[in-house]
DNA sequence: CGTTGATTTGACCCTAATCAACTTAGGTGG
DNA sequence: CCACCTAAGTTGATTAGGGTCAAATCAACG
C-alpha cells in the first residue's frame, strides 16, 4: 500500500475484498496513476482537528472527501443520542451526497487530513472517464457490505459479541492497510464505538472489562487491545456457538 | 406503476427516493422500455413456492432475479438464529453476487414469480450499455439507504421503537408501490419479521401487543395492521423523544 | 499540579431473553 | 364441510443483561 502512495500523489480509493472472517486480504488502489493525477488537480488539501465537523447532517453538498490521514466519524444525530455508521481511514472517500445536501454527519475523530473534491469539477471528469463509474460501483459495493456488516453487528443480543465483532473487524481493517497487527489500534473514544455497537457507554465499558477480566483481550491502554485468545473471541463473534 | 408496468413486458427495477420520514415519494421506473425489452430477451419465468429456497448462502451465483410478483426475504442463516437483511417486492432486483457465489440466502415469503438473469448474458449487456451502469449505481445506493436505514433501526433498544419503526417504513414502501394503504400489509410471518428486528419472536409478538393495548394501531389479523395514532407511532419510531 | 472531560464502576431497575405451556391459523384427508 | 394435525404465534413466569443515574477515577492539557 504504501509503495503505491509514494509513487503517485493525489486521492486515493482503495477497495477492501469482502471480509469472510478468517481471511486476510489485502486492499488495492481503484485508481490509476492517471486518474489520481487528474483528481489531484481539482482536489485541495484541507486539515480538521480532532473533534471538528467537515460537515453536518443536511448541509449543502459541495464536494466528495478523500482522507490522507486521520479517522473520521460519520453518524446522525439523535435525540436519544448518536448513531455512529462507520469510521474511515486512510483511502476512504465520503461525503456522496444525494439531492445536493449530505445525509449524515462528518467529524474528526483524530485530526484529520483529506483531499476535497468539489463536486462540479469531480462530475465533469466521472462524464469523460467510464472507468471511473466502474469504480465507484465497487466502492458502492463496499459502502453496502459494510453496511450490511454493521447491521448483522447490531442484531447480535450481547454486549460482549458485539465488541468481539467489532475488535475483529477493526484488526481485520487495521491488516488490510497493511498496519502492524499485534495490537488492535483504537483510535476513536470509547462513546463513538459505544454509539456504533449500538450500546451505552456503561455497557462498553463492561464488556470491555468482562472481555479482559477472561483473558480473552488485554489493553495496554485505552486505545491499544490485544487479543489474548483468538479462539474465544472468534467464537464470541461468530455467532455460531454460545457461551457466557 | 401499473401503467408502464402493462405498456412493456420485461424487467422491471423501480427506485424510490429515499425515504424522508413523512414525506411520500413516488417511485419511478430505472429502465427504459428498451432496455426492459433487451433483458426480457434473455431472462426466463420463474416460480417459487411459499417457504421455498432461490438460492442459498454460498451457492454458485449464476444469475440475478427480478421480482414480478410475490416477497422474498434475503437472510444470514446464523447458528443463533436467523438474521433477516431485507424483504424484497415486485420489482426489487436481487442476487448480485460477490466473486460468482450468493453472499446470502434468499427465500420465497409468499409464492414468488420472478424473472431470472443468466449472469453471463447480463454481463454482455451491461458491457454494450452504459446507461444501466447508471442504473446500477442508483440501484447499489438505494440498496446502501436500505441497509444504513436497518442499522438505524437495529440499534434501537426498545422493541415498541424497533416495531413502530418497521412499520412506518412497511406502510411507506406500501405507498411508494402505489398500493392502498388504509392498512400496512404485512406479508411475511412473525419470526421473519422478529428475524429483520433484532427481537425474539416472544418480545416481537409483545411489542405487538403493547402498541394494540396503547390504541397506536389494531390488527384486523396477523398481516393486516391499522394505524390508529399516528402521531404517537410517529413519536416512537422517530428517536427524537421517549415515552412508554 | 489543577481543571475538565472521558471513562469506569456501583446500585438499582426495567426490558427483553428464556423456557415452557397454551392457543390459533392453516393445511390435510376424510 | 368438518375433524384433525402441525406449525406459527401468544402468553406467563422467571432470569439475565443492559439501561439509568450518580459517584469515583483517570487522563489529557494547560
Amino acid at each position: 500500500m504504501s509503495d503505491e502512495t509514494k509513487r503517485t500523489a493525489g486521492p486515493a480509493i482503495y477497495a477492501v475484498d469482502p471480509w469472510v472472517p478468517g481471511k486476510p486480504r489485502v486492499r488495492h488502489q481503484l485508481l490509476s496513476d492517471d486518474e489520481r493525477a487528474l483528481l489531484a488537480k481539482i482536489a485541495s488539501i484541507v486539515r480538521f482537528n480532532k473533534g471538528e465537523h467537515i460537515y453536518r447532517d443536511g448541509d449543502a453538498a459541495d464536494a466528495v472527501f478523500n482522507i490522507i490521514s486521520g479517522v473520521v466519524i460519520t453518524y446522525h444525530a439523535l435525540a436519544a443520542g448518536e448513531h455512529v455508521t462507520s469510521f474511515l481511514y486512510q483511502g476512504d472517500l465520503f461525503g456522496l451526497s444525494e439531492e445536493g445536501h449530505y445525509s449524515n454527519a462528518a467529524r474528526a475523530a483524530t485530526s484529520v487530513v483529506a483531499y476535497k473534491i468539489p463536486l462540479p469539477a469531480l462530475r465533469r471528469i466521472l462524464d469523460n472517464n467510464a472507468d471511473l463509474d466502474v469504480d465507484l460501483i465497487v466502492k458502492l459495493c463496499e459502502d453496502l457490505r459494510g453496511a450490511q456488516r454493521h447491521a448483522l453487528l447490531l442484531a447480535q443480543k450481547r454486549a460482549a459479541t458485539k465488541l468481539a465483532m467489532f475488535l475483529e473487524l477493526q484488526e481485520h481493517l487495521q491488516l488490510a492497510r497493511g498496519e502492524p497487527s499485534l495490537e488492535i489500534f483504537l483510535p476513536m473514544d470509547r462513546s463513538s464505538i459505544a454509539a456504533y455497537l449500538g450500546l451505552t457507554l456503561a455497557a462498553l465499558s463492561r464488556a470491555f472489562r468482562t472481555l479482559v477480566s477472561k483473558q480473552i483481550i488485554s489493553s495496554r491502554n485505552r486505545h491499544h487491545i490485544k487479543i489474548l485468545d483468538r479462539n474465544v473471541l472468534n467464537r464470541l463473534a461468530d455467532a455460531r456457538s454460545n457461551e457466557t
